[in-house]
DNA sequence: CGCGCTTTTGAGATAACTCAATACAGGTGG
DNA sequence: CCACCTGTATTGAGTTATCTCAAAAGCGCG
């Protein structure tokens, strides 16, 4: 697993992630970085630029001192992640798919300093970002776990979904464990909806990571209270 | 119950608020505006400002259709509330005590034409906001309902409590609905879980919108999580 | 002095959790 | 190539925190 990280203007290295074995090269261009494991970065740190997710799956959390943990998001292509508070992170950042990620100078988040249509692209993903946490806020607090779990896998046959005739599908590369924490739900509870869906033919496991969607609509109404 | 504006370079003027007779007059600088009720702006409402709270409680809701509702925050002075997602706002917004508030004009975050200072301050204040929220998934997601009761009262001790003797005091301004909707619990989880406070010993309830912590270490204590 | 609204208290129901066992998959080594 | 081993996922059974429904208590207001 790995991570091709590059800036702006350009690119790009690689960093290596979990357990996969290699599959990728490494490309670097102007900045030089090399972890091991999944860490990207860690709660703490100086945050000195934000992340544009080109390809690939992150996951920023946070862990309480008595252990339990929140899955702030997975950062799916498209998303920018990483926003600072104060020039720290405050998330733990790991990859959990091979990425390829644009790294972006803080500075230009800041100040307009830069590449001023970036800094509009940033300050408006930060904004999207804050909408977007409104409505996590929802599925948190107000939705069963059944809904939860729908919405969840609905988010995802939208953003990383394939079609495959009528249906969709598409890959779960985080575990249960990250599921659950993510949805403030227990991996076993995570299991059980996804067994219900399957058992009402809504969905398919092709493994445990592959979802196939075979019937949409009523994912949709599984998930009810309306995204 | 009143709220007063006024625009960054020049005050002010007045919105009626709720239901308590008027107390205050109203100062009209070189903005206009005049509410009745508690209602301040609603989702889908043009978001042509952001508003900085100066004094009072406003109240940032979500609604789903099926009538669940979300409290995604309270506006307390200190805060900056009404980050547009596009050039709508995405909450409604209501009154809950007497407030001031300056309005920004979403152009001054946007680009940094304006008062670049201001621009700074208030891009500052959506990053600080994303960071608020990730606390608050914690809450939501990996906290009882008796630690995310404690943890509620031990911020509005902080953020708005004065000291009497060796204790605080602040008020409760919202209904006990409120306090449910924004921290996912029932108004009779939170009722609940105040009394087992006052049995305790640990707050007062002098009304039931005026507290008193008498012992804040075990205020903290049973906010357990530590935020 | 009673009416309506909010809050509190009570009792029973239930969704989700915990603990425990089983199944499965991928990688390893004989 | 197959048996094993480890970690993840699933299934099962019983517990519990919180919810739901219902009643009582407070408070402000007319």
């Amino acid at each position: 697993m790995y991570v091709t990280l590059s800036t702006e203007q350009a690119p790009a290295f690689m960093v290596s992630g979990t357990k996969l074995p290699c599959q990728s090269k490494v490309t670097v261009l102007n900045q030089r970085r090399h972890e091991t494991g999944t860490h990207f970065f860690r709660e703490g740190d100086k945050a000195s630029h934000v992340y544009e997710v080109k390809s690939g799956v992150l996951r920023l959390t946070r862990v309480l001192k008595n252990g339990r943990r929140q899955v702030i998001a997975f950062g799916l292509p498209g998303d920018i992640i990483g926003f600072p508070n104060g020039d720290q992170h405050h998330t733990d950042c790991d990859v959990i798919a091979t990425a390829e990620i644009v790294a972006h100078r803080r500075q230009n988040l800041e100040d307009g300093e830069g590449d001023p249509e970036t800094h509009q692209r940033l300050l408006r993903a930060a904004l999207r970002e804050i909408s977007a946490m409104q409505d996590h806020f929802m599925m948190l607090a107000r939705k069963s776990a059944m809904e939860k779990v729908a919405s969840f896998l609905i988010v995802l046959s939208h953003r990383t979904g394939t079609p495959v005739g009528n249906y969709t599908t598409f890959s779960l590369p985080m575990s249960r464990a990250d599921i659950a924490d993510f949805l403030g739900l227990t991996i076993e509870t995570i299991s059980r909806s996804l067994s219900i869906l399957r058992k009402h033919g809504t969905i398919t496991l092709e493994t445990p990571q592959i979802v196939l969607v075979q019937d949409m609509q009523a994912l949709i109404d599984a998930a009810q209270a309306t995204d």
